[in-house]
DNA sequence: CATGAATGAGACTTCATTCAT
DNA sequence: CATGAATGAAGTCTCATTCAT
């Protein structure tokens, strides 16, 4: 056994630690999110403890943010599944992911701060791109997007959103505010890729 | 004469800290640009001498923001200035943005990296969003803009800009490409912001 | 519990801290007594052990005023109660504060620079002009005080206490000593501020 | 020659970073204040130009503890010469080193403050003990003076005076006032010092 | 498993002083 | 004579990490 096995103890430990920092990295940033403040936040009494669960911060990182995924995956997937074609979808990301901000806006601001900083490495995240460019291509050959440089309008249109998003985290809107500014987006991005307005 | 007035030796020893930090920002980063780096990088002797010419990180970094926003800002009038209405103006903005990354990658990166961490007051930086939003605002008026949330799009297509910019400004490729690369961007942000492509 | 409980070893960990800190404050004065030399005194390889169980130098400080407090009290409060009317308990303050200095000089030493440089918040150091005035007013009332400005007197007095006692700390002498030069400045105050010698 | 006579231009130079420095070590203290702080209090754009003209911090303070004592001394000397016999002297130096609050409190309250961090070695500071216990012992001889302890009277005698003096420097009251508190301190010492009240 | 204590590097800042011009 | 630039030590404080218990 190469990896030991964690025990139910550890596990919980685990997640209220990494609970604890994406709230902590919420409200003072990336930045300041020091070990001192996770484990007063978390109610613990020394950042040892942190140190004994985590490998580094960069692990302790690398499990927000997948903990983070986990929960946005679970929110944003139904909206994805049911969503057919492939302007529809990228409306549904762009919607489901703008609505999320009113379920989980920690997470959210959290996440954003920490793409910003470059300091995830996790699949999910450093994929994202790939499956929007791949989202794009295909769409291009059937027709339905117009074409144009995957690559950079990838770039510009996921940064776009995180910033948008971003930007309602700090200050949450209600629902409807954020469904009518999940809409606003995904028009402009439906009209940015492709030839003539929604038609597929 | 409320400021005492700058000799020649402090002002270029100013501009010596000012292009280090600016360098060493767009190295490792804002978060990890410390004194210590900066000042071996200009080939100072101790981090004091900074002290000694700042009153201290904000007044350095506000120092950093205002020559890049002058380099910057020489760079990119000439287009803005050469271009005619509301969308060709737009054109303009995007298309010498990217084109600033040929010449001054450093100042690129470094100003986006300040921005993305919120640590820029200058006017320059902070009055961009409200800049963007009256130049929608009356291009709508005009007829020329579709109507949409000027302030959700101005957010998005900012920092979608911003992190194209970026990502180019990370290995800056050659001119031709980024000129190609600044048309592809503008004609996204054209077809986003008008309704029928290009006409004004 | 709104404060965590301190273990024995943090105890005594801090208590080892704050004997230092005294001693060198007595040694070196309130000005000069840095973290680096208190810790090199204490035998600590770092300044930041002392942050680490201090909250700052305003919180060191005062754990030295309360020690020292403790250690002054415990040894002059038998003094005081074993005295009887206002004359006699005067003559008790002045006279076991000079025994003190027999006993704990490097504390004698350290709260009077402390006091000096204004450096102290705790209730028993900015208290004590307030009891001093308190005495002497119903010392006048009874009729055992001749009248005066409590408030001058009393800062003249206990002021000129202050440095007999910090002189004869500075090389302190032997208890025979100590005794005579405490009756001689309880008869000098006594003198001052009755109106023709002991009488009660 | 072995030392170099002084311009009139260093003697001036000299004579204004003094006058800077006594209202410096007023307002902010002896221990804050730096070369920094009395170089912009003096108008002068360097700390240099202080080092220049000053061997050291030493030399500084002395000059200053000099000029403090020239302007004290001529304005206390009328009043020591108008008085005849011990008491009356003792009564005037008390008296007028109050009144001296009204007219000087920036250097009542710089001198004080120098001389409690020990910080001075002048002849006339050093020598204020000797110049008081010679007082006494030679009043005690004229039978004027009650017996003590010389040595511990002066020192709780002056530094009462200095304590009260500045307290009253630090926010100086009218000279109606001041009247007072000077001869209720007269008062006190006269006590204190002699055997049944003034009478000689 | 968990804890608190300890570490040592590094952060920014202020200081008194020196020196070339 | 005067100046501003430079220095390097020292200041307090925070950090991520390690370790004995």
């Amino acid at each position: 056994m190469l990896v030991r096995a964690r025990t139910f103890t550890e596990t919980s430990r685990r997640a209220q630690i990494v609970t604890a920092a994406i709230e902590v990295i919420a409200e003072v940033g990336y930045a300041k999110a020091s070990f001192s403040r996770i484990a007063t936040h978390a109610g613990l009494s020394s950042t040892g403890m942190i140190s004994y669960h985590f490998a580094g911060k960069d692990d302790l990182l690398a499990a927000c943010v997948a903990e983070i995924e986990r929960v946005t995956g679970s929110f944003m997937e139904p909206y994805l599944e049911g969503a057919d074609g492939h302007v529809a979808q990228l409306r549904a990301y762009v919607e489901s992911n703008v609505a999320l901000v009113g379920e989980h806006p920690a997470a959210v601001r959290a996440l954003i701060d920490i793409v910003r900083n470059g300091a995830a490495t996790s699949p999910g995240v450093s994929g994202r791109p790939a499956v929007f460019e791949e989202h794009f291509r295909a769409g291009q050959e059937a027709g339905v997007f117009r074409p144009f440089d995957v690559r950079a309008v990838t770039i510009a249109l996921t940064s776009g959103l995180d910033a948008v998003v971003a930007t309602a985290a700090a200050d949450p809107p209600g629902p409807a505010e954020l469904a009518r500014l999940g809409r606003e987006l995904a028009d402009l991005y439906v009209r940015a890729t492709t030839s003539e307005g929604e038609s597929a």
